[in-house]
DNA sequence: CGACAATTGTTATGACATATAACAATCTGC
DNA sequence: GCAGATTGTTATATGTCATAACAATTGTCG
């Protein structure tokens, strides 16, 4: 317990010069980078998407409907990571707002099928477009081939508890 | 409306094989993949250091205590990018399980110096370890040259918005 | 010195994201 | 036809992040 012996001195020491900050065993914690960059890249993508009042979440279930319409409401929700109980809420705003349909399913009157109205379409491509600006801010901060190598690694850490289930 | 033209065609196709999935446009996002990478990491943490009930920001800010002792209050929680407001109950719950002190700083009777109790340093250290741990099964995901390749990247993406300030 | 501005910690509050439990309607398998 | 699984839904709790306002204290400057 050398902290303890010691410990007073050390504390006026680091408090004469603040200014100075040792990240310590932190900067090797990808968990904690892997959180600073997704807030930050968020932060880009809410500036970037400002005007459109559009949150990542809902990007990628415009996206995502996109390119599977007529997908089963917990499918959607499923691919996306998001619990059932709490994607009634996000489906339910995109209704709302006219870009998204709850279409019925020939022979199962409980689920419901997702498919972009013609307003929902519409708007995703612009999305895409807005989309491209913000990835191009990313590159630009990291460089391509850095930004090309993250996607791999990242695809394969999102997977880590996959087993489990 | 070319939508509603072919509409009920592609529904039905969709539909017949819901569990094809087709990402589309959202594997070549950053900041999804960002995010669901983070939020897997993050559940191993959960995981790995379920018997000690810490979360990752009480790892992060005990591990900046420790290698910045009497640091102000203040500057701890920017460094971590925590705003003040939402600094003061993490603190307190440290503090209440004994693990940090809020010291006087001599001169400024306004800030309070940071330190790790003596159960603090102790259980940081343990931490440590159980931090290696977590960390050994994330390389043991993506190999230890993606692993090591990260963080000069997330590094970079973490200030993206740090012109502004 | 004394008014005024800036800093620091704090409280209160709101918007979101995530998680679980319970329920009704519906479907499936036997 | 009945028991159990599936699907969407509601309710609820917790955690994270953000902003505004305030009191105590400190710094600035005429």
């Amino acid at each position: 317990m050398g902290v303890t012996a010691s410990g007073r001195t050390r504390v006026l020491e680091a408090v004469r010069d603040a200014a100075r900050f040792d990240a310590g065993p932190l900067d090797r914690r990808l968990g904690y980078w892997l959180r600073r960059a997704q807030l930050a890249v968020f932060r880009d993508f809410f500036a970037t998407f400002e005007s459109y009042d559009i949150r990542p979440a809902q990007y990628s279930i415009l996206t995502v409907i996109e390119s599977n319409p007529g997908l089963k409401q917990g499918v959607v929700g499923e691919a996306l990571g998001i619990k059932r109980a709490n994607f009634v809420a996000m489906i339910d705003e995109l209704q709302g707002r006219g870009l998204v349909r709850r279409a019925p399913i020939p022979g199962d009157r409980r689920s419901h099928a997702l498919v972009l109205t013609a307003e929902g379409a519409r708007l995703t491509a612009e999305l895409h477009a807005v989309s491209d600006r913000h990835e191009g801010k990313l590159i630009a901060a990291i460089g391509e081939t850095a930004y090309r190598d993250l996607f791999a690694p990242l695809n394969a850490l999102a997977r880590l508890g996959e087993g489990e289930r």
